[in-house]
DNA sequence: TACATACCTTTCTAGACAGCATGTC
DNA sequence: CTAGAAAGGTATGTA
């Protein structure tokens, strides 16, 4: 099937072909067949008597750089309506919003956090792209352009198996469905056990392959060599030297590019390090393998200097320091330039290797010639876990670079006798299936008072009743989340967020909250803590700070042994000014100490401290600086208005908002 | 005194969504 | 109240 032969108008068909798009690839056409083309597109060229449907519904689990982009770009193209893009990233929706934005005469609008628009003017486009927690936002605030919607495409659906952020994503999912009869859902997956079900619940067609457009060959390394499925071998010695680095020696020696995962930045940070050090790349490259092989091309010294420029901590000078030599690191704690400046360059064949923490498996497209999986064990707020098959696969699908590489390697690298269990776990295995996790606290706390709030529901029966259309209820129809519903309407109605005067309605509370986003547990710290602070003589940046970091929504910083008797003084010092005293404290004062250590950095950094010093003092990254601001400065926001809402005396109100604004004009 | 060794203790551990107003290329 | 690796610290042993 090419280009050609699909129902677009001609002017798709030239971009396409100008893409490098000319006959589909086998997945793109089992989609076509399944039916994510619309039936209006497909009767104005005479096709639709070939028994192809139309207007479908399809989940598409197939592999990474199978060509999901042009399967949902055939979709929205085609939908009567606008089209909506859902991502689970911010950077993501950067990506796509400008792909979409290459096809011509297309007006496309982009709704995460960072990029604002207005409702009326994401009605005007024809596609919208936006993450999932940005859809439900507007479904609850009830954002008009929402309900014209005629197609949405779910990227990366298999999130629903997220602890997090799956609940949200379901309830959207089904918001949507609901608003709108008619949407034709399109959801691309990764591989996962039971696409099926997925499909099923949206009532979609499901589209599976394996097929890809370079052939990725999976092995397990150990005592030398690489065993891959199927039972070839490659001999990789290791002469002494850590398997990891031999690996990588190895791939660009040959010429390809090279991506190394492992669990924690510090170890990303090391193995970049010692790679810079050793000159992998120059050794490589002194031997004669160019750019004719797929291999590296231009000179890294301009990355350098680029990263270098804008670097103010060591971790960036570090970062510039070694990509001069064609390697980087990459994790949360880089800045997101830097972040940007080590995937373009990858890209672009500047850079040889990168040494990651997971982050860079979940995000934007960096393919590699070999992929090397050095750490599988992950830890979590309980314990050490072996990483997930679907991870690992998600890690494995980064190698093999279309058009430059004969086919992908990906490599387990085995440490001593495990070689056989790490085969039989990842290797040829199937990945686990995608799981609902709507049936916890959190999550129905969350998403009972926005329902409630939003008007979809005025009673536990109705409530029912919507969650019985989510992807949990289809999965486990004799599940039962009346309990559960019951215990968070209790909660709810504690917290004043709900009140059941026989109809169940929110209170204005209740709406404030669900409309400022924050989990209820957050809405009511907050209230506790502005109530606290009143009792207090004078309020400053730090009171503020220090109410919204000991929320649920913000994630306390690691503290030391060593440290915690300082923060105790600091603690001390400050009483006067701080809504929980140390000398009665009630509660886990480990906890509030993380939480009080955050609100130092930022209180520090507010107050003009640069970022190189912060860096060192607090033991984070010059991107945690960064994210922990602007997650404050959300916070605050929200707790702007719910002070205003309560009224609260104190004069708290005014250093809430300047403390805020303090935050957004601070600059790196 | 200098150093090796065994054992115990401490430290450290991925990622990143949302609101709103204002200024900037 | 969960796990495990690595770094750091201390007591003891040996030349």
């Amino acid at each position: 099937m090419h280009v050609g032969d699909l129902p677009l108008p001609p002017e798709f068909v030239d971009h396409f072909r100008e893409e490098g798009i000319e006959s589909l690839y086998p997945p793109q056409v089992a989609a076509v067949e399944a039916g994510v083309l619309a039936s209006g597109a497909s009767d104005s060229s005479s096709e639709g008597s070939d028994g192809i449907a139309t207007d479908e519904s399809v989940v598409a689990a197939i592999p990474t750089a199978s060509g999901k982009t042009f399967v949902a770009e055939l979709a929205m193209l085609t939908s009567e309506g606008p089209s909506l893009f859902i991502v689970p990233l911010r950077a993501l929706a950067t990506e796509k919003y400008e792909t979409f934005q290459e096809l011509p005469g297309v007006s496309v609008g982009i709704a995460t956090g960072d990029f604002d628009a207005s409702d009326e003017e994401l009605g005007d486009h024809d596609i919208v792209v936006a993450t999932s927690e940005k859809v439900d936002s507007a479904i609850r605030n009830g954002a008009g352009w929402v309900e014209d919607i005629g197609c949405a495409v779910v990227d990366e659906i298999h999130l629903l198996d997220s602890r997090s952020r799956g609940p949200t994503l379901e309830v959207t999912i089904a918001n949507l469905q609901r608003l709108t009869p008619d949407l034709q859902i399109v959801g691309l997956s990764a591989t996962v056990d039971n696409a099926d079900e997925v499909a099923d619940w949206l009532d979609a067609e499901l589209v599976t392959a394996e097929w890809r457009p370079v052939d990725l060959r999976t092995g397990v390394y150990a005592d030398g060599a690489i065993t891959f499925e199927g039972g070839d071998t490659r001999a990789v010695p290791a002469d002494g030297d850590a398997p990891t680095e031999a690996l990588v020696r190895d791939a660009v020696a040959e010429g390809g590019q090279c991506l190394v995962f492992v669990n924690s930045r510090g170890a990303a940070h090391d193995l970049a390090r010692d790679l810079a050090d050793e000159g992998v790349v120059s050794d490589a490259t002194s031997e004669g393998e160019t750019a004719a092989n797929g291999g590296v091309r231009g000179d890294p010294a301009a990355v350098a200097e680029e990263i270098r420029s804008t670097a103010t901590t060591g971790t960036g000078t570090a970062l510039a320091e070694y990509a001069e030599t064609g390697v980087a690191f990459h994790h949360a704690g880089l800045r997101s330039e830097h972040r940007s400046n080590v995937e373009a360059a990858f890209r672009d064949r500047v850079l040889s290797v990168i040494c990651a923490t997971p982050t860079l498996a979940a995000g934007v497209n960096v393919p590699a010639r070999r992929v090397v999986v050095r750490d599988h064990h992950r830890y979590t707020d309980d314990g050490v876990e072996s990483l997930p098959v679907l991870e690992v696969h998600q890690m494995f699908g980064r190698a093999g670079r279309p058009g430059l590489d004969p086919y992908g390697e990906a490599v387990l690298v085995g440490d001593g006798d495990d070689a056989a269990d790490l085969r039989e776990r990842y290797i040829g295995a199937d990945p686990e299936a995608v799981t609902s996790k709507l049936a916890n606290d959190d999550a129905l706390r969350t998403h009972v008072l926005a329902t409630v709030a939003s008007g979809f529901a005025d009673s536990r029966e109705d409530l029912l009743e919507v969650f019985g259309s989510t992807f949990y209820a289809h999965q486990d129809p004799d599940a039962d989340l009346t309990g559960i519903t019951d215990d968070a309407i209790a909660y709810l109605e504690e917290a004043g967020m709900i009140a059941d005067g026989g109809d169940l309605s929110a209170t204005e509370l209740g709406e404030l909250v669900s409309q400022v986003y924050v989990d209820p547990l957050t809405g009511a710290d907050v209230l506790a803590a502005l109530d606290r602070a009143t009792e207090l003589d004078r309020v400053e940046s730090l009171t503020v700070l220090e109410l919204v970091c000991d929320t649920p929504d913000m994630r306390g910083s690691y503290v030391r042994n060593s440290e915690a008797g300082r923060l105790t003084q600091f603690a001390m010092n400050n009483e006067a000014v701080l809504a929980k005293s140390v000398s009665d404290f009630d509660g886990d004062f480990q906890a509030w100490l993380e939480s009080l250590k955050t609100a130092r950095l930022l209180d520090d950094w507010i107050h003009g401290e640069d970022a190189a010093a912060l860096a060192e003092r607090y033991g984070v990254g010059p991107g945690d600086i960064r994210r922990t601001a602007e997650r404050a400065e959300w916070l605050l926001n929200a707790t702007e208005s719910l002070a205003e809402q309560v009224e609260n005396e104190g004069g708290i109100t005014e250093t809430i908002r300047e403390t805020r604004e303090a935050l957004g004009r601070r600059q790196p």
